[in-house]
DNA sequence: GGTAGACCTGGACGC
DNA sequence: GCGTCCAGGTCTACC
């Protein structure tokens, strides 16, 4: 089955998917040369959905290899829909982008949406294992992650959801910790996964919160193990760019743009970017940094 | 509110 | 092969 859903304009969907690391995240995995996107969903059935996804004039298509019915059918469009961040309407930044000639191509690449897994449980999880270590070390955690706790596709063993909170609430934060090497970080993926299992915590209506953004920014940063990096990053994935995601890249990047390269606080990258307001994550997100590393 | 030290892992490096 | 050091955010205790 094929579903094809329009988006706001413009859309790219390689700018989409290339729009930060989430892409070599399991369960996510991209085919470059095909252009093409596979994601194992879970449906709140219980039923998983291989799906292929691929840009198209304006926006998605999705195979689905699997029979499904009307209200899946809808909760699938619901889930890609937020994936793709299909309905953001990102002409006010880009207007105010283009008088910014370190943005000049946002608006021609139509950059500006950030790839998103399907819950936002799956986001925070893959977020705090971002934290205090080098890429490397997160792909390879999320990946033992999903291999040992998720659910393989009653067709295909290899291909696996990412762990339901109730499967990482009954393997335990000890197991959890020898078996992916995520460390100190398995009692906050835990504490986490239990809350969400037991109810306490409801991820998902973070989604569509009416919150002001620092009171959203609170609410995340009670989660352990969520502080302001984390909390930023996770702001600009539900859409709000008021925060700056302050990393070690991110004081370098500044550092070297207005700074000579001398050392800058977390407080001089959100100061570099307090001129564009509600659109600051963005900025800097996309901003087209002098700086290209070592 | 700001700061120091601990947390954990993998990789680089010296021996 | 082994030991040491370092990088990467967050938490907790303390001032």
């Amino acid at each position: 089955m094929k579903i094809t859903l329009k988006a706001k304009p413009p859309f790219s969907f390689e700018s989409t998917v290339r729009s930060h690391g989430w892409v070599q995240l399991a369960p996510f995995k991209y085919d470059k040369e095909r252009g093409e996107l596979e994601y194992v969903l879970r449906l709140k059935s219980g039923k998983l959905l291989h799906l292929f996804v691929r840009g198209t004039d304006g926006g998605i298509s999705a195979e689905v290899q699997a029979q499904i019915g009307n209200e899946e059918k809808e909760e699938l469009k619901s889930s890609l829909r937020w994936m793709f961040a299909l309905d953001l309407d990102l002409r006010p930044f880009y207007a105010r982008a283009r008088k910014e000639p370190k943005l000049a191509q946002v608006e021609e690449k139509a950059y500006g949406r950030i790839l998103r897994s399907a819950t936002l449980f799956e986001d925070i999880v893959k977020t705090i294992l971002t934290t205090n270590t080098v890429w490397r070390s997160t792909v390879r955690m999320n990946r033992l992650l999903v291999e040992q706790y998720g659910e393989p596709l009653p067709d295909d063993s290899h291909r696996l959801a990412f762990p339901t909170p109730e499967r990482l609430v009954e393997v335990g934060p000890e197991v959890l910790r020898s078996s992916t090497g995520m460390g100190y970080r398995a009692p906050y993926v835990w504490e986490l996964a239990l809350k969400v299992a037991s109810g306490d915590l409801d991820l998902e209506g973070l989604k569509s919160s009416s919150l002001p953004t620092p009171e959203l920014r609170k609410e995340l940063m009670r989660i352990k193990g969520v502080g302001s990096y984390a909390a930023g990053n996770l702001l600009m994935l539900l859409g709000r760019y008021d925060f700056i995601p302050v990393d070690s890249w991110a004081l370098k990047l500044v550092s070297h743009e207005w700074h000579s390269g001398k050392p800058v606080k977390p407080r001089d990258v959100e100061a570099a970017f307090a001129g564009w307001g509600e659109f600051k994550g963005l900025a800097y997100w996309f901003w087209e940094w002098s700086y290209k590393g070592n």
